[in-house]
DNA sequence: CTGTTAGCGCATTCAG
DNA sequence: CTGAATGCGCTAACAG
């Protein structure tokens, strides 16, 4: 039977109620107890929390959120698990909830913003505290709902636009100036771009908006272009890399959109035996891990994922109303010089 | 303000009631509109969509949920996101909960037991229609909430124990044994073994003892061991890998507690010059993507964590019941012969 | 095809 | 410090 079909919870038939009865109290002191809540007498709690043993009694999170009018539900919407900034972005989300009695409920929209449509509109559903969401890429509609609802909203990894609530990330455009920048002072002229999809993401085209852009106000550009069509991946990058290798405009350096893809790069050439930096230089974005360990670290654009997570959820629970005013935070990055270019 | 106090969640006014005055019906006509059930006709349904879109009505799971006794969430567990087979198995959760109106509602444990039971306990008490959790490494209290509750409980990735319900996994201890049955195989007979902290990973641990029965069953051992005291990364396996080729005994193959420590035991070969497999044989655990792509493929065991996601779900709804008998699927693990091994 | 009647299990007044 | 009453918003029978 596939999950379309609804199954029946089988709620642990013990309540409030049976706990009350066997230790010979109200419910209304057992919920208190079980909430920490109120003063009660040492001796009653003795008494209730025997029975909360015995029984094996469950509060029942829904029944309490529906009293209290105050779900413990903090939606989170990130576009894939595949590339691994986003699950360090839900760490972060998880250091952040941790200690609180907030659950997380995650849902991953596959860079499709129809289907991201649907997740919020069910997402809202559970009354969660806030919703956390990557980007800005939404449909009117889903844009619509998230202004009108009450949840307070936080747009993360990105602060190029004017968020819903507040956003929290860096700019990716000027990420992207920014490696431009450091390329063409090194000396760098002739310049591959390797890249993956960027009809859904709409990060990777900024950074190369903001290159673009640098390589323009130093008189320089572009030459060779190679985007592969589907998902970031090291596999990708190296598959671009040896198309921009084998055309005819000699590169000194390929930038790429992603440090997934640089990786591939660096892969290519460690097993072409393509010197880098001297022969061909490689520069990509993102800091993975992974970069700094290569046999020569990889030259980067450092974020801190994690910390864009964590300081989404403070920034959600800051206030307890949803925040009367637009709130940006930027969490920066950083040109990592590393010895690929 | 932190999480930790709480914040009350502003449900959007609009109800059930709301609407139903507003179309002119009753609330159980809405509600039925609302969830595609009964029978209605197509001029009552118009009016209610109308009177949902204009009133914005977005109904409230929560008391639908407790009203039902039916809630569509799916707890699911996991050690940690930082490694990326995680992800994968959220991935395929995801998978084949798409198309349902399941939700899943995922917390990491950190590899904290612990920690476990506490969440277990949380997620309990959202009565959700399944749990899917990585692991038998339990607490007897988190074994018995789970075993003593009414939702469907899966674990994950292993298979080597006795399962609550159902196990959906692989042999990481067969794999083990295969692993080493291949190296000597090869013809490998010095080996090294770089691993990471095993106290919270059972499966790293039962595919060593996998290995050391394979070497011994040859007559053979592990010659020098070193152990990374943290979780897995590419650079402890650099690291590792740079401890093992310092100490005195020649080795001539490095088996990694996995895919992570592994490339960075190919990064360190990389870097110093070290031929592979010839000078030193390397082989990995897990079959990541990346290990494909290095400029030598890896030498790994491959699983697929996608396919235990997925076939978590699938397993876990299979029956309206709660499974009457313990069950266990392998899903299975092969030997890929790469170019380190 | 639609409306009515009862709760779901708990948290929250308010008395005592 | 504790108990009784009320209703959160919705769904599930059952009538009609």
């Amino acid at each position: 039977m596939h999950p379309k079909q609804r199954l029946p919870t089988k709620k642990s038939k013990m309540t409030v109620k049976d706990v009350a009865l066997r230790a010979g109290v109200s419910e209304s002191t057992v919920s208190r107890i079980m909430r920490n809540k109120g003063p009660v007498a040492d001796e009653t709690r003795q008494r209730v929390m025997e029975a909360v043993q015995a029984t094996g009694y469950v509060p029942n999170r829904i029944a309490g959120s529906l009293a209290s009018l105050d779900s413990h539900l903090v939606g989170v919407i990130v576009p894939s698990l595949s590339n691994i900034v986003f699950p360090e972005v839900l760490q972060g989300v998880n250091a952040g909830l941790r200690g609180s009695d907030y659950q997380p409920v995650i849902s991953i929209t596959d860079y499709d913003i129809n289907l991201e449509e649907n997740i919020v509109r069910s997402l809202l559903s559970w009354k969660p505290a806030a919703i956390l969401i990557a980007g800005f890429d939404h449909t009117p509609a889903t844009h619509r709902m998230l202004s009108e609802s009450d949840v307070r909203v936080v747009e993360m990894m990105d602060i190029d636009a004017t968020p819903i609530d507040i956003a929290v990330g860096m700019s990716h455009r000027n990420a992207g100036y920014a490696a431009g920048q450091y390329l063409v002072e090194r000396g760098y002229r002739q310049f591959g771009y390797a890249g993956h999809d960027w009809k859904a993401d709409r990060r990777a085209r900024l950074r190369y908006d903001g290159i673009s852009d640098a390589l323009r106000d130093a008189g320089l550009g572009i030459a060779a272009h190679a985007m592969f069509d589907g998902p970031s991946s090291v596999g990708a990058g190296r598959e671009m890399t040896a198309r921009l290798c084998s055309q005819p405009t000699k590169l000194d350096a390929i930038i790429y959109s992603n440090d997934d893809m640089a990786v591939g790069g660096v892969f290519h050439c460690l097993g072409a035996g393509i010197r880098m930096p001297d022969e061909l230089a490689v520069f990509g974005f993102n800091g993975l891990d992974i970069g700094r360990e290569l046999p020569q670290a990889l030259s980067t654009i450092r974020s801190n994922r994690f910390l864009i997570g964590k300081i989404s959820v403070e920034k959600a629970f800051e206030s307890p109303e949803r925040p009367p005013e637009k709130c940006v935070i930027d969490t920066g990055f950083e040109v990592f010089k590393g010895e690929t270019a």
